[in-house]
DNA sequence: TTGTACGCGTTATCAA
DNA sequence: TTGATAACGCGTACAA
């Protein structure tokens, strides 16, 4: 490997010299010159590594994901990397693969690597989960769950909630089918379909169904093909975008015609709510906006500026065409 | 931040003894217990940076990769890091925007972190890219374009083409339209189009019309509401499975139905061509394992191992709904 | 088993 | 403007 010795022992300088071009640029034309040839011929590039331990500083964000192959958390890491870039920071993503202890240990080498601040997609949040981060010294924001004593970034998910159950009452629906994921997963397995109960909940004549299924689209078209057959829902509510998507696949298999037989909708404002015939009612999150302000809020942790411990984004109900009246049959 | 001095300081003993704890653990009952308390108390982590810089190596991998919102690049990234991880190496996964100048800026940027190695996801190939890797002394991996001089592994994008030229005409087809991707893009715009044109050509009477658009879906979406009432194919060969599924939702707007007005058909393998209707034929392509090999190849650069400068991954006609026998109209 | 001393590549301080 | 030197945190000969 070349270094800054080899640079000032071919330049005929100090290295100190050759550190001071680097950085400041005040060195004379002449061993300017003599410098910037020298690394141009050696291709030299400083050891970021000797940098960040001399300097303290790393200029590195770690990021936490649970999977690589979610539509949402991919919107999200856009914006983060967005901002991020335009702040200098450079971003080391990690994969937990949904699983927790890979995201202690993904905590763990972040650490050791000394980012700056760390921002984790949060699943489910355990005590040991609060206990890791609180192990950890660097700065910590979770996105996606609320959590006690550690700063986070989440959306309005009850509220998205209300609003489908509104939209849904308005539309003069009764009955209806909750298609849920666990709640480990607070977010989206308690407040968003609390956000929903608690709005239809206050109409009359009304019936609700629960199913729980997880966040994969298989699981979902699986389980639709047994319960469609004998719901008496006019309404059918997925919790995510996904669900839906797999739900109006398994309907069409069924012979069901959406918005005739029933509604469906979901929650997020993926693309494939656009690119399905019907295309799917959801509530829309600002994802990559997410991305960007939970940066924002990172670096201002990370320079010990005061900010809220929780962050909330707004969304909003997009009308598709898989939601319509209901008419009496 | 604390250091190993700190704990040597605390445990009184010498900054060797903790190193050697930390590292071989050979050390005494006694001591071991000892620092291992300090450890636990003051939550001390080892700096990676300074045992980086000692080591001459940072047992990390750098990633290059277009955009963050692709189901083929994050298949293939989750194969990166499957096995990376089980090898041990920490990802650090850079984004390019699709931008020539930010793949160079992420080169430099990967190498100054002292990466072992750089798996980059090639879009268009320019003198200059060459120029760029040449340049780094880093051992590099092209994904999925075919480079001169810089070892790579890709798909076989022409047998791709070739199947489903054969598999349309043994369904009896003879006018058929292309919708391709710039020739910039030399795997998917050039060869996987050529492929099916070869193939095609073959045979008598027939027409092939071809057109151009990006690898969007909303492109491909706009442009299909214009050509669809235009065209007079029967076979509608999309180069991507994201411009099918725009094709096949602008059909639908229209009114055509699919396969009964025209087959459709896509490359990749996504999981979308799976949840729309009519299902989706397509090549499924092994982008999970790409990610796998990719890593093994560049590990074995690493080591200075001989690889072959091309690895090809196979590919398999996946026959849905959306193609059908060609019926006299 | 333990401790001393040095070097990894860089930057910062201070004197020349 | 330049150069000598110390320091960042760690690992490792080598000696004790």
């Amino acid at each position: 490997m070349v270094t800054i010795n080899d640079i000032a022992r071919k330049a005929g300088v100090a290295k100190s010299t050759v550190s001071r071009y680097l950085n400041n640029g005040s060195v004379s034309r002449e061993t300017r010159n003599k410098i910037e040839e020298i690394i141009r011929e050696t291709g030299y590039m400083p050891n970021n590594f000797a940098r960040s331990l001399k300097a303290q500083k790393t200029n590195m964000i770690g990021v936490i994901i649970p999977r690589l192959s979610s539509a949402s958390t991919n919107e999200v890491l856009s914006g983060i990397d967005e901002r991020s870039r335009q702040l200098g920071y450079q971003l080391i993503i990690t994969n937990s693969d949904q699983d927790s202890e890979r995201e202690f240990e993904n905590i763990q080498t972040l650490s050791k690597q000394k980012v700056e601040g760390i921002i984790m997609f949060a699943r489910e949040l355990t005590p040991e989960h609060i206990e890791a981060v609180k192990q950890t010294q660097t700065p910590f924001l979770f996105i996606g769950q609320r959590a006690e004593d550690i700063h986070s970034i989440i959306h309005q998910d009850y509220e998205a909630g209300e609003k489908i159950g509104k939209y849904a009452l308005e539309l003069g629906h009764r009955h209806f089918l909750f298609i849920g994921v666990p709640e480990k997963d607070r977010a989206v397995g308690v407040e968003r379909k609390q956000g929903f109960l608690d709005t239809v909940r206050a109409g009359h004549g009304i019936t609700i169904d629960t199913i729980e299924t997880d966040f994969s689209r298989s699981s979902a078209y699986q389980k639709a093909l047994k319960f469609l057959p004998e719901t008496l829902a006019t309404y059918i509510v997925c919790a995510t975008d996904n669900i839906a998507v797999a739900v109006l696949k398994a309907s069409k298999e069924l012979g069901y015609s959406v918005p005739e037989d029933f509604s469906l909708s979901g929650f997020g404002g993926y693309e494939a709510t656009a690119y399905v015939s019907p295309t799917i009612t959801t509530v829309s999150y600002p994802y990559r906006e997410m991305g960007l302000e939970s940066v924002d809020k990172l670096v201002k942790l990370i320079n010990k500026e005061e900010v809220p411990h929780v962050s909330e984004m707004k969304n909003e109900l997009v009308i598709n065409q898989s939601t319509t009246f209901f008419k009496k049959v």
